[in-house]
RNA sequence: GCGGCUGUAGUCUAGUCUGGUUAGGACUUGGGCCUUCCAAGCCUACGACCCGGGUUCAAAUCCCGGCAGCCGCACCA
């Protein structure tokens, strides 16, 4: 028998979602508000399996720990992130012909003056006195107004203080990063997850559960020594093949390559060993959710289109019918950014001691000014003058008494005249053991709200025009179900004897009396459970069931005590199926 | 945000142009009958005019506004 597939489309996929209970559009009887979405009752467990598989890739997989910080954050803190200025356009809009722009651009692009910062009302009056006008249509500029794309909140009674819901779940890492340090004994590399909801108030959210409002992230921030970019267990993955679309072969309109890791490295395509190796453990989870090789890419981000601080930055995309090639996973080489900017605003030094291999002596001429001559002398600015000292060069100072005797110096205006007898000179050793560094760090960042709509999509498929949803077993949000053959009495008790025996061995089973049993093999399969058991007459005779394969179709029979431990053999990958004998 | 199109049970849809009886059908779902392996059949039940205002004796139907969806433009550090 051969099984014909047909792969669906968006709009099927998004129907039978809604119907058997994955997703929804969220405040419906309100109407809905653009941008959010619900996830059902089987949409809520496929997601959290999913997040959950994550969990066993990067926590268990990789050693990495998950925090969970608040999602409601001080100005400050974003403020230090770059998000308070970046997601606060300025934008005006053209009266005749409608069009939008960044009021800033526009400014920039007439007199070529870099006008980042301003207030909008300065803005407002730089068009009004340039004259500036549309640059579609010429027609007269609206007066400038900010446009936040982050949700503003007010922290406490009287609301005093400001806050964003956070654009990213990143942060949190990041600002927490000394505490995370000492729980990592001071030692680089360590790597710190984190899984939530994030933020952002889109101006117009489309393409459901694409661009929503509030969503979903995982994120993991590795924090690596930043000359050491390797990965200790790269071999293990290295001869992984990758579809890559590299920025110069987007410029220049070309084709994706495929490329193992190992060579993706070596020939320079993808900056380092640690960011190839995250590119290849997202390729693989992607493939394990059960979403073809065909639909995955990675995409390297244009040099435009990079955030100005990041080294390298790679896309995963996952080819839809209805949107084209969609980003579901960012990842990328933050470099230091995030860690000296939160260390600036932040007044907390948030670098790491690098211990040398060998601590290196340096031999150093140090300047003591004495101080029992200085007091007298100079009175109240003594210890101005002495601490100027200290950060002189002291061979200037020295070459200036040899050359004329005496040292000029001046500070905050006044003249000092510094002669010989005031200083002397020493010579110091000093050993330097290692140095405080920022960390670089790199970035996957998963949106799994894409990811559960892809595994949706990619998943669902008609077989001879019934509709199944071929999920990989274990992230099935229904392990099993138990069906009588027939509606009688008997049958029915023994079906719940095994789903309940089921239900002990850790799985989500149920129970379906309703309706012929063709009918019901075709709901099941439409929410993707990937086994049924059958009890029959044979049951009530030799205690025997039968459990039937979703995507093949095909039934074994097995004794009833035998169930529950093989369908858990068959979900975690430990059984095939086909080791048994097909009826 | 702008423009165009659209909005009837869970789903698909008839009715709207040309206002007029209890808004009709199919599928799905619940209950029952029948039924010993892949959405069969029979009986039965539940279930809808997106919201608000206006015109009219009378509005699913015409008009205005809002909301939502789709498409295009813009936006998407």
């Amino acid at each position: 028998m051969i099984i014909e597939r047909v792969i669906m489309k968006n709009e099927d996929v998004m129907n039978i979602a809604k119907k058997r209970g994955f997703l929804w559009s969220s405040f419906e009887i309100y109407s809905g508000v653009a941008g959010f979405f619900d996830y059902g009752p089987l949409g809520a467990i496929l997601k959290n399996k999913i997040m959950n598989k994550w969990r066993d890739y990067y926590l268990v997989g990789e050693g990495y720990y998950e925090i969970e910080s608040p999602t409601i954050m001080p100005e400050e803190a974003l403020k230090a992130s770059g998000h308070v200025d970046h997601f606060n356009d300025p934008m005006t809009e053209c009266k005749e012909c409608l069009e939008v722009f960044r009021a800033d651009h526009v400014i920039k692009d007439v007199t070529g003056e870099d006008v980042e910062g301003l207030e909008n009302q300065e803005l407002t009056e730089i068009l009004s006195k340039e004259q500036i006008r549309c640059p579609r249509c010429e027609g007269h500029l609206t007066h400038v107004w900010s446009y936040n794309l982050m949700f503003q909140t007010l922290i406490g009674a009287k609301g005093k203080k400001s806050g964003y819901m956070r654009p990213e779940t990143a942060q949190g890492i990041f600002i927490t990063f000394k505490r995370l340090l000492r729980f990592n004994r001071g030692k680089l590399p360590f790597g710190i997850v984190q899984l939530g909801k994030a933020y952002r108030n889109e101006i117009s959210p489309r393409q459901g559960v694409i661009r929503l409002r509030e969503f979903t992230q995982a994120e993991a921030e590795i924090f690596v020594d930043p000359k050491n970019k390797g990965h200790p267990r790269f071999r293990e993955i290295e001869s992984q093949v990758l579809t890559l679309y590299p920025a110069d072969i987007q410029e220049k309109d070309g084709e994706p390559i495929k490329v193992t890791a190992q060579e993706a490295v070596r020939k320079g395509i993808v900056s380092s060993e640690i960011l190839t190796h995250q590119l290849c453990l997202a390729n693989k989870f992607i493939k394990e959710l059960g979403i073809p090789f065909e639909v995955i890419r990675f995409r390297q981000h244009l040099k435009t289109e990079m955030a100005h601080y990041a080294i390298d930055c790679w896309d995963v995309e996952i080819h839809t019918d209805r949107y084209g090639w969609i980003e579901v996973i960012g990842i990328a080489d933050r470099a230091d950014f995030d860690l000296k900017s939160h260390s600036e605003y932040s007044k907390e030094d948030l670098r790491v001691f690098m211990e040398y291999d060998q601590a290196t002596t340096i031999k150093k001429l140090v300047v003591k000014p004495d101080m029992k001559k200085f007091g007298p002398l100079f009175k109240g600015n003594a210890p101005k003058i002495s601490a100027v000292l200290k950060k002189t060069d002291p061979e200037s100072i020295k070459n200036a008494f040899n050359k004329e005797n005496i040292y000029n110096m001046e500070i905050e205006g006044e003249n000092y005249q510094l002669t010989p007898d005031l200083l002397s000179f020493e010579e110091s050793q000093e050993t330097v053991r290692g140095e405080k560094i920022y960390p670089h760090v790199i970035e996957p960042s998963y949106g799994i709200d894409r990811i559960t709509y892809s595994v949706l999509l990619h998943c669902f498929q008609q077989d001879d025009d019934k509709n199944i949803l071929h999920l990989p077993a274990d992230i099935a949000p229904i392990a099993v179900n138990v069906f009588p053959l027939v509606n009688k009495d008997e049958l029915v008790l023994v079906s719940e004897h095994i789903r309940d025996d089921l239900r002990a061995e850790g799985m989500i089973a149920e129970l379906d009396t309703s309706g012929t049993i063709g009918r019901r093999y075709a709901r099941s399969d439409e929410i993707g459970t990937p086994f049924a058991v059958t009890v029959d007459h044979q049951t009530l005779e030799d205690k025997t069931v039968t459990i039937r394969e979703r995507d093949s179709q095909k039934q074994v029979r097995l004794p009833v005590s035998k169930i529950p431990k093989t369908i858990n053999g068959l979900i975690n990958k430990k059984i095939k199926f086909s080791e048994f004998e097909a009826i």
